[in-house]
DNA sequence: CGAAAGTAGTTGCTTGCGCAAGTATCTAGC
DNA sequence: GCTAGATACTTGCGCAAGCAACTACTTTCG
């Protein structure tokens, strides 16, 4: 009723709508990057991750943040794309518990290959989301953050 | 390089922006739940969309598509549900094949008790998010969504 | 009418996740 | 320099998700 109530649903809704875009875009970014390089979302995002960084190296813990998983999925999450041959493990030479993890060529050579897939098909998804009216405003909004 | 190109770097950032925004709420709010109700956000948002539905209820595909969830996980959800008396199944008198979904006394109770908490977290979650760099303008956005 | 195709929901199986506990390493305080 | 506590990663376990196969019902069309 009050002003305060108001704030309290628009959130609410405003969350309703972020959570729906972002689920039906990732349902289908995995189903692209299943169906052409049987990769996941989170695994090319780790992908994409390494080589955005600077000496393609990055802590476990770091990598935990940027995918938004617990420690110990990102473990299993390296394995998986250690033993594909995508990534290898660097013990950390200043620090001995510390782990870096690191784009192999493969690894480099996948994301190169995928990378076109993955934009196109983000682009799409937000091409459809955008006729549907409850999302639209979002990805209007989206479009227009700040383009650095 | 070219104009294309930081489209596609655009829609590249604003996904990473949605999603670790998505993936921060979402970790609080199954905290937040978790502990004050034993409630996960997939469950909290069927007992939601649920009581804000004419009449109550619901049939199970409405449910997965308003959840982002596949039809045989939807029918786990609701038996988790229903196993705890939050909602009943009601078949269908119309469409044999189709069964509505309906919360029960105590479903309703529990989801008046714990919106608040919800409502709450997702404030405070918001606002932490605000004080990302990354992350701001994103929030801002969403609170300037259409008041309807 | 009756067979074929389509739709709604459930079940078996596999996979990936989070939590809690475990191991190894680093850092402080004495 | 040694012990107490913090930090980085891994492992065991239970749970929830998706896919594909199944059952039950409805609709379509010859």
């Amino acid at each position: 009723m009050g002003i305060k109530d108001d704030a309290v649903e628009v959130r609410a809704q405003g969350w309703r709508t972020l959570a729906a875009l972002h689920g039906s875009i990732e349902a289908e970014l995995e189903k692209a990057l299943q169906t052409s390089s049987e990769l996941s979302v989170v695994e090319y995002t780790v992908l994409d991750a390494l080589s955005r960084q600077d000496g393609w190296h990055m802590r476990m813990q770091q990598l935990a943040r940027a995918t938004a998983l617990s420690s110990s999925a990102t473990t299993r999450l390296v394995n998986r794309l250690e033993d594909r041959g995508l990534l290898t493990r660097i013990l950390c030479a200043d620090d001995r518990r510390g782990i870096y993890t690191e784009l192999t060529l493969p690894g480099q050579k996948l994301l190169e290959a995928v990378k076109p897939v993955h934009d196109e098909t983000l682009a799409a998804a937000l091409a459809s989301a955008e006729q549907v009216p409850e999302l639209e405003p979002l990805v209007r909004a989206l479009g227009a953050l700040q383009k650095v």
